[in-house]
DNA sequence: AATGAATGAGTGTTCATTCAT
DNA sequence: CATGAATGAACACTCATTCAT
């Protein structure tokens, strides 16, 4: 039953284990920092090890800056493909909003490193957002437009739609900094902001009578 | 009849002129590369001076930076200054998302400028979002209050309602590549998104009845 | 029998050789030129390496001066430790001029340094004049004025009799240039420089009869 | 009997006042940073004019220092012009020490700056020394020399003793700080180190019996 | 698999000096 | 006489990357 082991693996056990916390040491930094500003001796640091250790497993700088945002992008992704087209539209968003503002609140500093890559005009990722990403959006929006054809929903853009649910949840990540600057930093905002953004989004979707 | 001059000018023509050049080359530059991802050499060489030239008029990058991020934030907070609280509220608050969204069509490298500073955890405006922002928001928040209290709008917390405002609109600017890598590079996507967040959110404010 | 290598070497071998070669190397520069007169880049070619690897022993100027300060200080004040109490005070002193000419005539370089600091308001070393400096001036006059309390010289201030002994001595290291221009470049002129001052200095502390 | 004036100036008095102000402002300025430590625009500040300005009247950098060194040179050789052969020695020599102890209360400076050309090599004023300089030297070795063949004083090298007398009194400008350093801030040291000094230098003179 | 050592290409900043007025 | 503006050349220091072991 046990799967059979390759006489020679591509991958050690170590190497394997060392990527990974160098990845997560990448996220950290460059969240935090931005390409420019992160150095690989700060990533170093961060992962335990020394510089040179840390090359031999990603020969330069932007390998590492990549292999982060690929990781980071497989599951920012995840949420969106949940939309069951069978499913209650309303609900079904409620339930996609949920998930993406669990991500926000859970795994922030990944929406950091995706948005700056956006802010930059995503050197590093323009063919992702032009190839996959589109297709799952273009397939999310025929969903939507299948609702509003059968009038579950009211008419709205469904693109539109989709670029406010992502702005709105992605904001309390994104902009987490100005979100406490205002409300207080302890306050546990997260689920109100949740509350108000479903009943915006679905008070939007109503179909009108 | 003829102005009379003043006798000890604070600042020569030729000072104001360079530099709103020099600021504006900074925009451009710090919007797109971040701090750390900028050189001085970059904003002089699109100031159109030497790089000891323009160190003449702002001593150190961060005297350069600090003053475009103060020159944007003036214009920032302009639109949110204009809630009457007299008006009608679904007006104003339309009116409200159009300037918004206007600031993001017409000044979107204001915009990822400040998004980057928030992104990195606002490390030269901290000070500012804590106090001349945080109080806006109050009063804004506060005018919201009454016209909830009066029944005017449905109740729903005000301060993740401007949030969600600021989100959706600033998305436009703020991830512009990724809508355009979505909805196409021509496409005229602001006054859509325009219609569509103004619905959103004015559904979400119809007070039920 | 073979001594046991420590598991842990705080240093390596490369690395201790490396940096005497740059604290020779900053030696004569400094000296010669004095710390702002002195670049980086120099001492790096004194001392045969490139100025990124210099400075990944010394991480800044001021670290590489203050190092050879310190290491500088150390032999600088052996001299003055050899007073022997009990000794002939006449010829105690003379043994303590010798050395400290020796020290002109062996290190003039050191001396250089030293007198450059002084010269500039000791920025670097105030807390060891102050200090350890201080202390041990202060033994020695303590010693000198018992040998004047048993009669055994003159009464005389000790501490300008101290400062006069460095300044005679230490001046043909740092005023070498101008010694030479008068007595000529290749003249032997310590020994009869030492001469000259053990004698004045010995006529001065005999005991009034 | 009035000194006829030219009609056309050399100097204007405006021109005279102000390289006055520069050269004061110069030494300060050098003696108290060396001459790479030392920048324009401080000694353009400290003489309270622009840079430009400052450059108008000298045209370079070094055209300042060498001013300031040729200005401060002729007042240093002022005492040793005073010996006199025909004097009693021990009271001329007694002379001269107070002579030179004064310059080095009063003008401490100026010892400075030339201390610091002789630490480095005396780039700017090597034809001085082996000129004027030493031509006054061995002046006054000559009139030792007589005082010493006439039996007036013991026989001793009067070129070292000559920087004996140098070393001895110009210390207390060129180490000020390691002498308040030992003896206390405010203490009156001159007078007792005078005092010191011209009696080292007597008794060691005293001829033999 | 890991690290100490080394370096070329930047990168912000300073500074003497010149230019134009 | 005086100054605001401008710049080339340096300079301290950083950093991604390579080399040797």
């Amino acid at each position: 039953m046990a799967e059979p082991q390759p006489k020679t693996q591509t991958k050690t056990r170590i190497q394997a284990i060392n990527e990974d916390i160098i990845l997560s040491a990448a996220l950290e930094v460059f969240s935090a920092f931005g390409y420019r500003g992160s150095t690989v001796d700060q990533i170093a640091e961060r992962a335990g090890m020394s510089k040179p250790n840390l090359l031999y497993y990603f020969h330069r700088k932007d390998d590492i800056y990549r292999a982060v945002l690929e990781k980071t992008l497989a599951q920012w992704l995840t949420p969106l493909r949940g939309l069951d087209p069978n499913g209650e539209p309303l609900a079904e968003i409620a339930r996609y909003i949920r998930a993406k503002m669990a991500m926000s609140r859970d795994n922030p500093k990944a929406s950091r490193l995706f948005a700056n890559e956006m802010l930059h005009g995503a050197p590093a990722i323009g063919d992702f957002l032009s190839g996959p990403m589109k297709v799952l959006v273009d397939d999310t929006a025929r969903i939507i437009k299948t609702w509003i054809a059968k009038g579950q929903i009211a008419a709205i853009d469904p693109y539109h739609l989709i670029f406010s649910i992502w702005a709105m949840t992605q904001h309390y990540a994104d902009f987490d900094i100005q979100v406490r600057a205002v409300l207080g930093a302890d306050s546990e905002h997260f689920a109100d902001a949740e509350t108000t953004i479903i009943r915006l989004i679905q008070d939007g979707l109503k179909p009108r009578s």
